[in-house]
DNA sequence: AACACTATTGATCGAATGATCAATAACAGG
DNA sequence: CCTGTTATTGATCATTCGATCAATAGTGTT
């Protein structure tokens, strides 16, 4: 009796088959990392992950030293993977040519469910304090990583600004609002290409249709 | 025995004085906005609620149809007034003035507060249908306002774009996610004015430095 | 002063959460 | 084959949440 089979789903379940511990924390993750894009962070939750991996709560819990951690290294795993990706994509032989393609790739619409785990994480960082450090590690990485774009355009003269930190963090920060903005009313995710292209020429004082890819 | 008064806090409550209906709701939706300001839209719980008012859970429950309506109607109290305000504060000569007004004055830091319950909302009303129609209702309402800055700036021929519902959306998220991301990592917020203004000018068609506050 | 209306309460549900821990059962090494 | 280690479980707590509803107590009206 007592419900039990957390919660539903697929009722009458047996023992879970028993792992190699590496094995069964990596389920445990890749579990919470599929809750959290389909669902949101805060879907993680010790009933949720188990139900998805088939095992108990407990076994959960045993995994993580907390959930507030388990969330943070959810965030982290998929936020570091998002910017493997993107790394890869922006490969390209100028620094106008990677700075478009990382806009165009960022805006594209195609990462909607990062974007809600993002933006998640900005009000759940706030009283989770290890997804709230985690959360400023990644915006730093990405930050470094925009970073490195503009400083190569300016060292190679495509680009003309003083502070490369200060664009990049100000190109994060567009790319974020447009796509959390998206997340709520996706219209519009188009035609403002062109558009994101000259706010960013005129911060790199380049003139009008440098950024235009292809 | 069996704790209550909700829970300590300022225990040994008497009866709340009974007041009328208007002014009874007037200070619950006061509290409520209180309480989203300070702690986050998630925390306006019946409990928290009737707290911050003195009064018991029961009570809060009967002035609201369900708390996902009273989030809703919390968050647009609250978005509301800061448009109200932002309008007062921009009334300028010219185009050019009210817009570098706009930016000066949502970027200065000092609304953190309403960004946290801005950025939550695009989170919650996910789930929570009532607000996301709220969200969608307010950010119509100022992008509207933000378009009839940039309309008007076109008619005078100060700005230059074919498309200022879109200019307008653009600016917004751009406004959004700096803020959203001084919400975690509040450095950047002083040297990036002049930045935000050479983006916009970028959008605009103008030349460097136009959007310069005095 | 009696009464009708209604603001307010107390008590209580049911659902969901994170967490703990003794008991169980699968596996590995001797 | 036996035994020790440990992955896994079941049961259970304490919290917190939204919600409901009969009972109570102010208030204004007649």
């Amino acid at each position: 009796m007592y419900l039990h089979w957390y919660t539903m789903s697929t009722s009458t379940r047996t023992r879970a088959e028993r792992k190699a511990p590496e094995e069964r924390a990596a389920e445990i993750q890749a579990a919470a990392r599929r809750i959290a894009l389909q669902q949101g962070l805060a879907a993680v939750t010790l009933r949720a992950v188990a139900g998805a991996v088939g095992v108990t709560p407990a076994l959960v819990a045993h995994y993580a030293p907390n959930m507030d951690a388990l969330v943070a290294e959810t965030f982290g795993a998929i936020v570091r993977g998002e910017l493997d990706e993107v790394r890869e994509i922006v490969v390209q032989p100028t620094a106008s040519r990677r700075l478009a393609r990382l806009l165009s790739t960022l805006l594209d619409g195609s990462r909607a469910d990062v974007t809600a785990v993002w933006v998640e994480s900005w009000t759940l960082g706030r009283r989770n304090e290890a997804l709230g450090a985690s959360v400023r590690a990644e915006m730093d990485a990405w930050q470094q990583a925009v970073q490195e774009i503009i400083a190569s355009g300016v060292e190679a003269g495509e680009f003309h600004t003083d502070d490369p930190t200060a664009v990049a963090w100000q190109l994060l920060g567009m790319i974020d609002g447009l796509n959390a903005h998206a997340l709520v009313r996706w219209g519009a995710a188009a035609e403002r290409g062109p558009l994101i292209a000259h706010a960013v020429e005129g911060m790199l004082g380049l003139p009008r249709g440098a950024l235009a890819e292809r």
